[in-house]
DNA sequence: AAAATACTTAGGTCAATAGCTAACTATAGG
DNA sequence: CCTATAGTTAGCTATTGACCTAAGTATTTT
């Protein structure tokens, strides 16, 4: 069940940075090329392809290199898994809450005064 | 709306860190102490410490100090804030999806053979 | 075949991060 | 008042991260 732990440092470590997140935006619309994610980034290529590779090493981003043109896209699941993580926590945060909900109407009801 | 953006970074570098993840699961539980927090990480304290500067600077925690004791909670509306864009992005790729699978629609009625 | 395109590799700089120890300050308790 | 506790400050080190330029490789395109 809790098969994505231990993987969550390099996707929350992609996810740090706002070129690497613009990329993933992107690709969350549809796959593209290098190129194409490179575009709006002002940055020599070489260190554009870095943020790639650190998403893709994360697991986020597939690659496939068709002739001389590297194509990616997007992959969803490890995003869900990243995702999961945050729901857990506000489960944990809402049960507390309810926690002290349920204190505070057992002291209503015991000093009805 | 998106009063957020541009304070992700700092919330993803901060949650990029098993130990600073793991206070941020306790303080879902509940308040917690500094040194309480600590207890679990072998690590120096002034090591320590810095993890619970990340956490306070991204927002994600709140300190107060009585006596000589640091209390720490959880902001959860930042940790909610980043889930929100989780959401976006699964939103968008989820539409795109839908049209991938109106189009096969289409295509099927059109070509009935 | 030559030139343009789309990466790739190599290597270098600079700043930021994660950890440490040692020494200090400010309470709390006895 | 003295000691233990809880945190804080200062300063050091090693690693990683985010860029860059220059030069190389592999594929189209002309």
């Amino acid at each position: 069940m809790d098969n994505y732990r231990g993987q969550l440092d390099p996707v929350f470590h992609a996810l740090a940075d706002p070129t690497r997140r613009a990329v993933v935006q992107q690709l969350a619309r549809g796959e593209a090329t290098v190129s194409h994610l490179a575009k709006p980034h002002a940055m020599a290529l070489p260190s554009f392809m870095k943020h790639v590779a650190v998403l893709e090493q994360a697991g986020l981003v597939v690659t496939r290199k068709s002739g001389r043109v590297r194509h990616c896209r997007l992959n969803a699941e490890r995003l869900a898994a990243c995702e999961a993580w945050f729901a857990d926590q506000r489960l944990a945060w809402q049960s507390r809450f309810d926690q002290l909900d349920s204190l505070l109407t057992e002291l209503q009801a015991g000093e009805p005064t």
